[in-house]
DNA sequence: TCCTTAGTTGCAAATGTCTTCAAGTCGCCG
DNA sequence: CGGCGACTTGAAGACATTTGCAACTAAGGA
């Protein structure tokens, strides 16, 4: 009996879920990129971020390579690139929608 | 100065990750749905399902509105449904894969 | 070999999220 | 009005995630 599906789902949206972890990403977007020049990009303790990057690890979001001394993530397939874009897209509308409404709420009182 | 823009990402994936909330997002796909029926699909606590209906509907993705002694829920929007329905087809392909990839990791063992 | 830099891992404290139970609101029928 | 069914809300305890410090490994130099 496999993992029901709507569960895969939200384990999947929760892996998603978390500012670091998007950055991550969405820098990962642009090619491999080394631990040093994440860590740059994103301001937090070296400790949490291999954290987060574990945690993308095990989800099988991301790859690791270690090169000499440094160490370069990599998005796991082309897929997860797919669906980064897609998020991307879609949710930048639905926020650029949102402020929208938000200021009509506000308009209207 | 606005939320930055990949921490509302994070906000809105976290509210999808939890299976509960995926369930009624997508029985909501069908049109607008009473809460008697989301409970009489989804095996759950009333008073939990509220929970999570109250968080849906704090974030904008879904609405209420009572209809005699029963409460009726809908999609806010067109968008998220679009989203979903992308979310849908892209995740199920990924899941797909990574069901073909386990099975390869099993087989080479 | 010893030191330094780059990352990771183990944990415990702080935070956040879920579930549940008890109590409360809103319609509706008798 | 009084009571019932359909939901929602508040609050507490259980449970999970995140953070930060300290200890650790691996790779290069000096």
């Amino acid at each position: 009996m496999p993992v029901p599906l709507y569960q895969a789902k939200a384990e999947f949206f929760r892996m998603l879920g978390h500012p670091v972890r998007i950055r991550v990403l969405e820098l990962l977007q642009t090619g491999p990129t080394p631990v040093r020049e994440l860590l740059a990009d994103i301001e937090i303790e070296p400790s949490s971020l291999s954290q987060q990057l574990g945690q993308l690890r095990r989800a099988g979001l991301v790859t690791a390579t270690r090169e000499g001394s440094t160490v370069v993530y990599a998005l796991a397939g082309a897929d997860v690139a797919d669906l980064l874009r897609a998020a991307r897209r879609i949710l930048t509308e639905l926020i650029q929608d949102q402020g929208v409404l938000l200021a009509e709420l506000r308009a209207s009182d």
